[in-house]
RNA sequence: GGAGAGAUGGCAGAGUGGUCGAUUGCGGCGGUCUUGAAAACCGUUGUACCGCAAGGUACCAGGGGUUCGAAUCCCUUUCUCUCCGCCA
């Protein structure tokens, strides 16, 4: 969430700028700071009186200690007032807190002011391509009509044991996820991430941290006896190792990468997008994570995006990086470049990678902070981009290497397959 | 799952109703000494909120209660450890 100093300093500004994520925040950033100015009033009496409550406890105790009975009973009565008005204070001082929160965790992050203006998908930039895009006959298939000739992918398998979108993969085709999933674990250890391996399920805490509750929660699996969450991304168990911590501004950037299974209910999607392996409730993704110091948080940005793009270079697909509007990006993000690739069969860009900068939007809440070399504690950056998801890598390999001899491997992924075609 | 013990500052570990935001040790930071380092010695060392400031307030796992006053007493939740059971 944001900071009230950002939005009681610049109300203006952050109404103007919450506008292009199509936000009207006049109203609601009214509300805040005036909800922030009772509060203020509200702590500064309460704490006057609890310093009173302080001194009187301290002269009762010593009229006690000195035998007079007479004088610590009648100070006594005085407290029994001053008591009464710390608890109505504090209750409404909590009360005032907890309104305040609730507001801002509805106002989205601001957009950084490189962010295009726009509405949908249909405004975002593409900020540039590469890759060579294939040559295919009119009659080339679709990954799920290849994944069935080749019997590497059984979708209905996947209904039988457990429900649409939680494929099985066999022979070939789970080769190919392991593939997957140590070339680019081990392309992001060679470019300085550290790898962990996190849980696949959190608590609520960590589901408020990063903000998939309360606002996504539908979109989330969860555990009902025990109160756990399905990961719908390893940046929710990641970036959560950082809640609550004050790191050194030595210890920056962290860099982190971790591979997960992923959860999602994808609630409300339907038809083609969904097709394949274009949407799934279960994935496999290498994600990496940054916390940075808000001075280099956008040259980190820039490293990342830059070595996403030597992931599909490597992987030889034809790929673009848009630069998101304002009303296509998340609510979290305050600058997203995504990675498509082109899968020649369905003649369709698909999504495999998204990076972000959150800035302290979501240290905020996850309260990341770092000591500055001049003692100074403050709010972290954090960012997160996948690294990739494989399904539609597995979707745009299988449509564009397909061949009247099978289906080939690039070279840069050989070494982990251990075949050179399907 | 059953029984018991526990949760205190970066770590270890005192503290069982007021003088405790909290003894002490280690670690960290600054200094003295030294060519430099170590050792020794001296000083310093949590976070948040309110306040122009002086200063004040809150925090001893979380929540509630008793009391003029709670790290300390009571209730409760969560977590950890030990033993037993089960088990990859």
């Amino acid at each position: 969430m944001l900071t009230l100093k950002v939005i009681t300093e610049n109300k203006e500004e952050v109404i103007r700028r919450l506008a292009k994520k199509r936000f009207n925040g006049a109203e609601i950033i009214e509300q805040v700071v005036e909800l922030d100015a009772k509060r203020r009033a509200l702590q500064t009496t309460l704490d006057a009186n609890s310093a009173e409550m302080n001194n009187l406890s301290k002269v009762i105790g010593d009229l006690f200690k000195q035998g007079k009975q007479a004088a610590a009973a009648d100070a006594k009565t005085k407290t029994a007032e001053l008591k009464e008005t710390i608890k109505t204070l504090s209750v409404e001082l909590d009360s005032t807190e907890k309104k305040l929160n609730e507001l801002l965790v509805t106002i989205p992050n601001l957009p950084h002011e490189s962010v295009p203006e726009g509405k949908g998908a249909e405004d975002n930039l593409v900020e540039r391509t590469g890759g060579m895009m294939p040559n295919l006959p009119e009659d080339a298939m679709p990954h799920w009509d290849l994944a069935k000739k080749y019997d590497l992918i059984d979708f209905e398998m996947g209904v039988k044991i457990t429900g649409a979108g939680f494929p099985v993969y066999k022979g070939k085709g789970a080769r190919l996820q392991r593939a997957l999933i140590n070339f680019f674990l081990d392309n992001a250890r060679e470019a300085g991430y550290l790898e962990v391996q996190p849980p696949y399920v959190v608590n609520a805490a960590s589901g408020y941290g990063t903000g998939q509750l309360p606002d996504k929660e539908d979109q989330m699996y969860h555990c009902q006896i025990d109160d756990f969450y399905l990961i719908p991304t390893a940046e929710v168990p990641v970036t959560n190792m950082y809640r609550d911590v004050i790191l050194q501004e030595s210890e920056l950037p962290v860099k982190n990468t971790a591979y997960s299974a992923c959860f999602r209910r994808e609630a409300g999607s339907y038809g083609k997008d969904v097709r394949g392996l274009n949407r799934l409730h279960q994935f496999d993704k290498v994600e990496i994570v940054r916390i940075d110091t808000p001075e280099h948080s956008y040259e980190s940005l820039t490293e990342m995006v830059n070595y996403v793009q030597t992931l599909v270079d490597k992987l030889e697909l034809p790929w673009r990086i848009l630069r998101l509007c304002g009303g296509d990006m998340s609510f979290t993000s305050a600058i997203t470049f995504d990675f498509e690739v082109f899968a020649a069969a369905q003649k369709r860009w698909l999504e495999v990678s998204s990076v972000s900068n959150f800035e302290s939007y979501q240290a905020n809440r996850l309260k990341c902070r770092f000591k500055s070399e001049d003692k100074k504690t403050q709010l972290c950056h954090t960012l997160n981009g996948s690294a990739l998801a494989l399904p539609r890598i597995v979707a745009a390999l299988l449509e564009n290497n397909q061949t009247p001899d099978g289906i080939l491997i690039p070279k840069a992924l050989v070494p982990y397959t251990g075949f050179e075609s399907i």
